[in-house]
RNA sequence: GCGGAUGUGGCGGAAUAGGCAGACGCAGCAGACUCAAAAUCUGCCGGUGGUGACAUCGUAUGGGUUCGACUCCCUUCAUCCGCACCA
């Protein structure tokens, strides 16, 4: 007979139970767990299937943990400041708080939905000034180390959202979030010093327990490399010019020079007869945008008309511009060495500049130079340093020109500084007064928030100035310092402002008087385990690990890094590509749970493939799921009030199960651990038939398993069981290894490698008992034949080699 | 260009201190139940040959190591991702 479960029914009924007894109550005697989701950005299109997975993923491990005996913070809040508010405020005249709030009510009913545990008591929004006051709060103490400036610099500029943006937000050159093509403006920028840190970031890297891929991802954007900077005094001058190379080595080599088209001296050092050719290439280049400048690999440049003098050849060589010198990188002028470097071979072939190789490949004459050598060798052309090591000639040229003092060793990084302010309404002002008097001064910590003003336009202006600007009785007010008249920055922060402490305050939510207490910061952090996509890899991210150093630097937290551990979910797709709105190949969960119930769409979320690989998405294929939970449902129905006592072979059955679930859910096999269940549940409905029922141990063990997974069942079988309280009031089963031994086992025979027979050996027999056993299995096969070897691997093999 | 990941039936995917490839599920086929359908249950389900027990090939490609390779080493190809003139 078949009884068939109402997931609607059930499912009700247990939501209802948990909104009075919380899952995951406090108690100060258990350990600690804080499992954190990447909290989203509540947007107008409400959440796919795709969303579900990080959920749902986070969720069973948090419910996982609270049957192993831990408190679980599982706590869930709103990135919320943002373009799209903002745009549909242009577009529809709906204030940006208005959108959010909406959008933030339909995220939360669809979070509902998926069941998890998380505690709504401590729900934060980036957007609430409450909240908001401490983004501020951090700002004007990062303001007060130096670490937040001012500059006026050519920046990244999408001309689309009309904002600057920092460099983590350019991907292949175009804007992260809308994808136009960014240029260069010149703006005075708020910049944060993330480059302070760009040693502590790329070292601690080594003790996270992240996937290589990120930790890879960071360390390459922060891109550390070792060098020199060597000083060239500019012939007929009192001045010189500064380059970073990372191969000093070659420096006899270097036989021109070239300069980024917006280095500061390119005026000084252009000759009159130059000056035409280099004021036309300065400009050409200022207008080419990021896409342009990286597309086009041609080399171009022009003679300034001055020379150089190499320090070790003492002979002149000519300065040149040309962009494919980074201004921002190194000192934004470099010593070219044609023979070996791709790039300056190139520039000098197209512009016929001399080459002097200095590193020898191998023995022999060198004839004549049709590529660049980039490898190791031995010195030559190289004055006293001939004849030794090019990797050796490293350390004593750098050596020799310290004690010259014509330059010095030093290291360079790719991380820049972080561009920190935009010009849109839609973000947290940038705490700061101006005053003629006293310059930048933060506003007093006893006034923040200082909240976002009204305005009539949130339209961005183009101009570099944010709409704030506009309300000249909100810009106006009065120096903190002196009193006299001054006016309010009016630029806002990025969004990642926010998303960069975040899961300190859900620590401590309410907390008015400091952004965390010192005693629940001990309690709870750092985060155990962090779930979201990888696209935040050197973006949030970076920035958080940035900010979580600072709060450490100025003893708001005791620990360095944010998140121990963490876990990247793939992505699901749909014919092949990333599920969402604007692809129109968005599936929807709400049908989904209505046909099948909650229990069985987190477990086929779970089921679809590896957690940490993309994955198809099919519909049909929770079908299977959903027949899985009814055969469990029959099983523990027809057995509920069972007092049959486990066979042997039944309780074999029953910690082999444990052992694998377990083992499958600690490695995050999670589709494996999906797989196991059904695997085992056949095997203990066959049992069931063969024995006339199941005992109860082993049923309460397969409820419990089943609990992180498909928790409305799973307290709805428990009740059925009998039991009174909530199964998330008890402990995770534990195998016995002794008791899940077979004491029959099967193994393959094989002759000369290929399968032939399989015999059953007891646990007793040894070596030659079982090798004699297999003999006798493929006796007439080998006949005739002269056994070569015998292989014989304890309860795996038996191979025989004959010939 | 550099770096990384992936490649197994019609499909999603199992199996790595080297040891019976294809677990589990989807789809499909056949049967049972039914007036019928759905649901459920049973069986089959990589290719080729054979009525058949069986033989043979088979984990992107070609080679190597080994008694034995999806797993280790080398070659090539394809797809995806990251970085991209960082001196």
């Amino acid at each position: 007979m078949c009884i068939k479960y109402n997931h609607e029914k059930v499912e009700k009924k247990w939501r209802k139970y948990w909104e009075e007894n919380p899952v995951n109550q406090e108690d100060p005697s258990k350990p600690k767990y804080y499992c954190l989701d990447m909290f989203p950005y509540p947007s107008g299109s409400g959440l796919h299937v795709g969303h579900w997975r990080g959920y749902v993923l986070s969720d069973v491990w948090s419910r996982y943990k609270v049957l192993q005996g831990y408190q679980v913070l599982h706590p869930m809040g709103w990135d919320a400041f943002g373009l799209p508010a903002e745009n549909d405020a242009i577009q529809k005249g709906i204030h940006p708080e208005v959108g959010t709030a909406r959008n933030i009510a339909t995220f939360k009913r669809q979070l509902h939905e998926i069941s998890a545990i998380y505690d709504w008591d401590r729900e934060i929004n980036t957007t609430d000034p409450e909240y908001y006051k401490w983004t501020q709060w951090i700002f004007v103490q990062m303001f007060k180390k130096g670490l937040a400036y001012e500059k006026e610099m050519p920046i990244n500029w999408c001309p689309s959202c009309k904002t600057g943006l920092a460099n983590e937000e350019v991907v292949n050159g175009s804007c992260e979030r809308c994808g136009s093509g960014v240029t260069k403006k010149n703006l005075r920028q708020w910049m944060l010093k993330i480059t302070a840190y760009a040693d502590r970031l790329l070292e601690d890297l080594d003790q996270l327990d992240w996937p290589e891929k990120v930790k890879k991802m960071q360390r390459d954007w922060i891109g550390k490399s070792y060098g020199a900077e060597v000083d060239f005094t500019i012939e007929g001058m009192d001045k010189s010019i500064k380059v970073f190379t990372t191969r000093p080595d070659t420096l006899y080599g270097a036989t021109f020079m070239v300069l980024a088209p917006e280095h500061a001296m390119v005026k000084e050092l252009t000759t009159e007869g130059q000056k035409e050719v280099v004021e036309q290439y300065v400009q050409t280049a200022s207008m080419k945008s990021s896409v342009d400048r990286m597309a086009d690999k041609e080399k171009t440049g022009a003679f300034t008309g001055s020379y150089a003098i190499n320090p070790l050849t003492q002979k002149p060589i000519p300065i040149w511009i040309a962009d494919y010198v980074l201004a921002d990188y190194g000192t934004g002028a470099i010593m070219c060495v044609p023979a070996h470097d791709e790039r300056d071979f190139e520039f000098a072939k197209k512009f016929n500049l001399s080459i002097t190789p200095v590193i020898q490949k191998e023995e022999g004459d060198i004839q004549e130079i049709t590529e660049p050598y980039t490898g190791e060798g031995k010195m030559i052309n190289s004055g006293q340093f001939n004849g030794i090591s090019s990797e050796e000639a490293k350390e004593v040229i750098a050596t020799y020109l310290e004690e010259q003092q014509i330059g010095k060793k030093t290291v360079s990084y790719k991380l820049r500084d972080w561009v920190f302010s935009r010009q849109r309404y839609w973000g947290e002002p940038i705490p700061i007064i101006h005053c003629e008097k006293c310059g930048a001064t933060p506003v007093p910590e006893h006034q923040l928030p200082v909240t976002l003003p009204e305005v009539e336009s949130y339209e961005p202006t183009g101009t570099g100035e944010s709409p704030l600007a506009a309300i000249s009785d909100w810009v106006l007010t009065t120096c903190p310092r002196c009193g006299e008249p001054a006016r309010r920055e009016t630029n806002t922060m990025p969004q990642w402002a926010g998303s960069s402490w975040y899961y300190l305050r859900y620590v401590d939510p309410y907390n008015e008087k400091e952004i965390i207490d010192k005693d629940k910061a001990k309690e709870w952090l750092p985060v155990d385990m962090y779930v979201g996509g990888i696209e935040h890899a050197v973006l949030h991210l970076l920035y958080v690990r940035f900010y979580t150093k600072f709060l450490y630097d100025i003893g708001v937290i005791d620990f360095e890094e944010p998140f121990t551990f963490l876990f990247n979910q793939g992505m699901i797709t749909k014919d092949g590509i990333k599920m969402s709105k604007s692809k129109g190949n968005v599936v929807s969960p709400d049908d989904l749970v209505n046909r099948y119930g909650c229990d069985s769409l987190r477990m086929y979320e779970l089921f679809v493939g590896p957690p940490e690989l993309d994955s198809e998405w099919d519909d049909r294929g929770i079908e299977g799921v959903y027949r899985f939970i009814n055969k469990v449902w029959n099983l523990i129905a027809e057995n509920a009030t069972s007092k049959k006592e486990a066979t042997e072979e039944m309780e074999r059955l029953r910690h082999q199960m444990i052992y694998e679930i377990t083992t499958r859910l600690d490695q995050f096999n999670l589709n494996t651990v999906v797989s196991g269940f059904m695997e085992y549940t056949n095997k203990l409905i066959d049992l069931a038939k063969k024995e006339g029922g199941i005992d109860p141990e082993t049923m309460d063990a397969l409820i419990i398993l089943l609990a992180p997974f498909t928790p409305h069942i799973a307290e709805e079988f428990w009740e059925m069981r009998g039991h009174k309280n909530s199964v998330f009031e008890q402990t995770w089963p534990i195998y016995d290894e002794e008791k899940m031994k077979e004491d029959r086992i099967e193994m393959a025979v094989q002759i000369n490698g290929k399968v032939r027979d399989t015999i059953t050996v007891g646990l007793e027999e040894d070596k030659e008992e079982v090798l004699s056993k297999a003999k006798t299995a493929i006796a007439d096969r080998i006949q005739g034949k002269t056994i070569v070897k015998e292989i014989y691997v304890p309860n795996k093999i038996i191979n025989i080699v004959v010939k």
